[in-house]
RNA sequence: GCCGAUGUAGCUCAGUUGGUCAGAGCAGCUGAUUUGUAAUCAGCUGGCCGGGGGUUCGAAUCCCUCCAUCGGCUCCA
């Protein structure tokens, strides 16, 4: 007999080889109708796999990820079958479950597949998932495994199990589809009941961009139909709050093929939502002893050369912009740092005087792949909110953990709770990518390690994702869609102070080297609107929004009184429109409800007689009436409940 | 940049196999209406069917090419 640990910590006894579905079984049959795999000592485990010892095991179902995982990569297993016997010869790279579902990458030859082809390739899935193929797990040595793929004429799983260890490889085997796999797998393919291949994309054989691509088909799968049903209504409701479909209807931005992908252009409404933001960061970095410097769009070639971005980027980049007679090259910044480095120099600084904090809305052109670009988050010209910190080597930690306090405010201030951490460190095994020595960059992962643990923040760890000068402490965000975004940066540096040889007078009256810091809150204007978009779906803070409130006269007899109220709310500062269309009321509502004003304030006969406003609350409806007075205290205190820490 | 898809009025979309196919709703303009918490009525304007080239008696529709957009891949200072 054995000892199996369930979660609950209780303790049961089964004999030896007992699988995960006969201890699903034990405790109840519906259990074991949805148990869809199980972990054994932190490892996931195919259901009908023998236990031979102790063990801590925990029952996957749908509701765990791990459950979805399994049924997903089973899913991929499915639709490379359904594939294969639709399209024979097809030669298959990877196929493994993803956050939402699934996907495989094959090699179909001379053929294409497109979203046409789907629904057969669903049929066939759901064809097979009902006779429900057993998943037969098998091992074999590994040059009879590549003895299989080489007689298939697969030279990707050949690729694949040459780099495996030496020893067995596990194969699974459900209908006719045999597949290198390592499992876990379900039991057979009968609990997945809905499937839906979503999108086919090309994808680098490895993620290399040298070798062949393939076709990489998405696809998500559930036990049950409805749940496919309301994953794509979920989906559909997402792109309502896509940020270019709203930047549209709000009148936010636009972009023109005349000026050039990639380039945004801000409308007014767009403008004065990003000045909002401006402001709001600019008066945070004054407290915090930030000095605003102003710099050029371009820069001479020679700043790059120190700086290191000529040779990183130089080539990949925009072209130089020359000067006619006297030869000079110039480049469209790509950052602003190089410029900040060059004000630091422009005097002594004394250590008492540290640390120095240039900030700047500086904005940088930067070349990225046209198939990159993507609404605002991905573009060719953005403005960041940019700040470097010049401070001496005992004053990193300090500032560190104060640029964390006020990305931190300024997520709180919008109510962006829903982030991720990631340190970003240099990939040790590839030195070649960045600048710097081995001793600079160990002191600044430590500062940046140290800093974030004594904020107690969850970082993941990410190794080689550090920019060339320097390891970077990010802040993470999604969009509507799931997709992730970098905002917020804070980077610790010690190598361009080297390259510029930047220097302050010590104590001691010697030379000393300052440490940068770099750092962007909100990260790109660009994509933080676009990011805010998504999150508020439109719906913004009042402090931000363009338009606050607008007045809507019942008819034109009420004009002039709403000009009076409109004249004594510009006076308590609040942005305010008036409808003055020859409109009947409930047109006005709606449309001021469609812009998404926060108040719609409605004046007639009753209140110009009382000198007040009947008070709508976008969303919610008739608040009833106020006075101007009353109304005015109201935004107010309800914008400095938002914008003062909480 | 690569793979795949898409591109018809400002916006959202119809347009059958190439042959009155240049359409609708919203928006806009002009009038009428003087309006009380999510759409008042009527009339009108508006499109080189993304650009260029080709096939054809004839192209929004088929082919090539360029541009832009969308979903991924790669990249992201």
């Amino acid at each position: 007999m054995i000892k199996i640990t369930l979660p609950d910590k209780s303790v049961k006894e089964f004999p030896k080889g007992v699988t995960g579905l006969e201890i699903a079984r034990s405790i109840s049959e519906g259990l074991a109708r949805n148990v869809l795999s199980i972990e054994v000592n932190g490892e996931t485990w195919d259901l009908d796999r023998p236990i031979h010892h102790d063990a801590r095991v925990k029952l996957n179902t749908w509701d765990d990820s791990e459950g979805k995982a399994t049924m997903w990569h089973s899913s991929a297993h499915l639709m490379a079958a359904a594939i294969e016997e639709l399209y024979p010869g097809t030669k298959f790279g990877i196929g493994p479950d993803i956050e939402n579902g699934f996907y495989y990458d094959i090699d179909l030859g001379e053929k294409t597949i497109s979203s046409k082809d789907f629904e057969q390739i669903e049929q066939k899935m759901l064809e097979i998932a009902r006779r429900k193929e057993v998943f037969v797990r098998t091992e074999v040595p590994k040059e009879e495994a590549l003895a299989f793929y080489q007689d298939k004429g697969d030279e990707y799983k050949v690729d694949l199990i040459s780099d495996l260890e030496d020893g067995t490889i596990s194969f699974y085997k459900s209908g006719k589809f045999t597949d290198l796999c390592k499992g876990p797998h379900l039991i057979d393919t009968g609990p997945i009941k809905a499937v839906k291949l979503l999108n086919t994309a090309g994808a680098y054989w490895r993620g290399d961009e040298s070798r062949k691509q393939l076709t990489r088909v998405y696809g998500i799968s559930f036990p049950k139909q409805k749940m496919l049903r309301e994953y794509l209504e979920m989906l559909e409701e997402a792109k309502k709050r896509d940020h270019r479909k709203i930047g549209r209807e709000l009148e936010l931005f636009t972009f023109s093929a005349r000026v050039g992908q990639g380039l945004p252009l801000w409308l007014p409404k767009g403008a004065e939502l990003r000045e909002n933001l401006e402001k709001f960061l600019k008066q945070l970095q004054r407290k915090a002893g930030y000095q605003p410097v102003i710099t050029p769009h371009i820069g001479n070639r020679n700043l790059y050369e120190i700086s290191g971005h000529y040779e990183k980027y130089g080539e990949d980049s925009f072209r130089p912009i020359k000067t006619p007679s006297e030869g000079e090259e110039f480049f469209l910044k790509p950052m602003n740092c190089p410029h900040h480095c060059e004000i630091f120099k422009s005097r002594q600084y004394s250590y008492r005087e540290l640390p120095i904090r240039f900030a700047e809305f500086g904005t940088v052109y930067r070349y990225e792949q046209s198939g990159e670009l993507h609404g605002l988050t991905r573009v060719r010209g953005f403005t960041q909110d940019d700040a470097h910190i010049f401070c001496r080597p005992d004053q990193v930690k300090e500032e560190f953990t104060a640029v964390i306090d006020i990305v931190l405010h300024i997520f709180r201030a919008l109510d962006f709770m829903d982030y991720s951490v990631q340190i970003s460190l240099r990939d040790p095994d590839d030195m070649s990518r960045y600048i710097g020595t081995e001793a600079n960059w160990e002191k600044a992962e430590k500062a940046i390690i140290e800093a974030t643990a004594e904020k107690g923040l969850k970082a993941d760890i990410v190794t080689g994702e550090a920019a060339f000068y320097g390891p970077k402490l990010d802040f993470m965000v999604k969009d509507a869609l799931g997709r992730k975004w970098q905002l917020g940066t804070i980077q610790v540096d010690y190598n361009l102070p080297e390259r510029f040889e930047l220097e302050y007078i010590g104590s001691d009256n010697q030379k000393h080297r300052p440490v940068m810091i770099h750092r962007a809150p909100f990260g790109s204007m660009e994509r933080f609107v676009a990011v805010l978009i998504e999150h508020c779906g439109g719906n913004f803070p009042l402090w931000l929004i363009p338009d606050q409130a607008i007045i809507l006269p019942i008819s034109e007899k009420y004009e002039e009184y709403a000009k009076k109220v409109l004249h004594l709310l510009k006076n308590y500062e609040i942005r305010t429109l008036l409808d003055e269309r020859n409109e009947k009321t409930g047109k006005k509502i709606r449309d001021a409800e469609t812009r998404k004003i926060p108040y719609m304030l409605i004046v007639g006969e009753k209140e110009e007689a009382g000198g007040t406003i009947s008070v709508r609350k976008h969303g919610e409806g008739d608040l009833g009436t106020y006075s101007i007075d009353e109304f005015a205290q109201m935004i107010h205190r309800e914008i400095d409940r938002m914008i003062s820490a909480r």
